[in-house]
DNA sequence: AAAGTTATTGATTGACTAGTCAATAAATAA
DNA sequence: TTATTTATTGACTAGTCAATCAATAACTTT
């Protein structure tokens, strides 16, 4: 019986979480299987957090802060709009973080998200962060066009995501990140008029930034 | 007690299925739930499919037909490859059964598709004839750039899914229509030489074609 | 009307699990 | 060493739920 700093464990029980949730597929994992992952009896599971579900959102703010520290340590060794913008586009999928068993997590992550307030808010948070810090850059690339814009960049990016959270080829992210910067070109390209494929608005940003949740 | 024919009863347990699963937010819906929605008892939901994992690929399979559907016959409706392309990005948002409830359920068996193979046969059905659309009636526009193009597109269709299934706005079809028809616009727009974000390599399709598993 | 057929019921079984807690093992202080 | 504090255990409770099946209700045929 090995004992442990609190931090330790919670780090632990939080990595067990995140593997076992990927290794069933579902959030159906028994906290006698996360425990048991992380090498501690059920018990423990339940000495340092509440119940499941704030093991799940611990889990959760995991991920969130590791993609957080990857995108602004990513930020800031780019100079130009146009290198912070692919460092974002490859800062989404390649960081060692981002492989398999993270994303399968994420995904389920987002069906939880339908019951948990808690977890719509965490979603909403990286939701709100990624748009930002597009549009921070894409200003000076296509002006006033840059929120509008910086939607279909993010849904992409999800998007792209969802694909490899079922597929899981081994370069998968840097394909990826590649496509996200092919959009990116076409998007930062002046729309030609003889383009047939008309927009009858020219509403720059047909959808509400996203401010709903406020922290 | 009221007698029904089979197939009436499995549609309405279908339905209640999907009803269920939306509403709870998870596929931790109990059959005897699912049994009381469609009005019947639990038993006869076990009488017409094996298992509730039948249950679920029951739902799954309804959905994707209705989304054919609907795709068929607005592609009807259209001439050009413009237009064609239009009808694809409005039916994948505008239809009547891709509301909030036909939502949630279908971000469900995403997770479903972690687990269950034949869950992700289906996904894979759908990936691929969306893939397939859209190719077809992009070569007219940008020639053998098309399937690369399509990644894109049907990534952003299905990124804008996930945003919409925790979002739920009243008008969100439409909005989302909207910018796959911009991010088409676009791509089919020509990349100006002097873009800054440069694609180091011009393979045109980074991406397998999805045809991994065959029907 | 009676017998036969088919759809439907709901009580039951057996397995599983979230969360609790009293007991115990390890570390630290006296 | 002994006493005290703190981390950890795992058996246990109370509840849930998938799946079964014998009984029954509703139609059909004779």
């Amino acid at each position: 019986m090995v004992r442990k700093a609190e931090h330790e464990r919670r780090a632990e029980l939080i990595a067990a979480t995140i593997r076992e949730i990927a290794a069933v597929g579902s959030l159906n994992v028994t906290t006698s299987q996360i425990a048991k992952s992380a090498g501690v009896s059920s018990g423990l599971a339940f000495h340092y957090f509440k119940d499941k579900d704030s093991l799940f959102l611990a889990a959760m703010r995991d991920i969130l802060m590791r993609y957080g520290m990857e995108v602004r340590e990513e930020l800031r060794k780019a100079g130009t709009p146009e290198e912070r913008l692919k460092a974002i586009a490859y800062a989404s999928f390649e960081h060692k973080n981002f492989r398999r068993e993270t994303i399968a997590a994420w995904l389920n992550f987002y069906t939880l998200a339908l019951k948990s307030a808690e977890a719509r808010r965490l979603l909403y948070v990286y939701q709100r962060r990624l748009h930002s810090n597009l549009v921070y850059d894409l200003r000076s690339l296509v002006g006033e066009r840059a929120p509008d814009v910086a939607r279909r960049i993010a849904g992409l990016i999800d998007g792209l995501y969802l694909r490899y959270a079922l597929d899981g080829t081994d370069n998968m992210g840097h394909e990826a990140g590649e496509h996200v910067l092919r959009a990116l070109a076409a998007e930062c390209t002046e729309i030609h008029e003889n383009e047939d494929l008309s927009i009858e608005e020219a509403d720059p940003s047909p959808m509400d930034p996203i401010a709903k949740p406020q922290e």
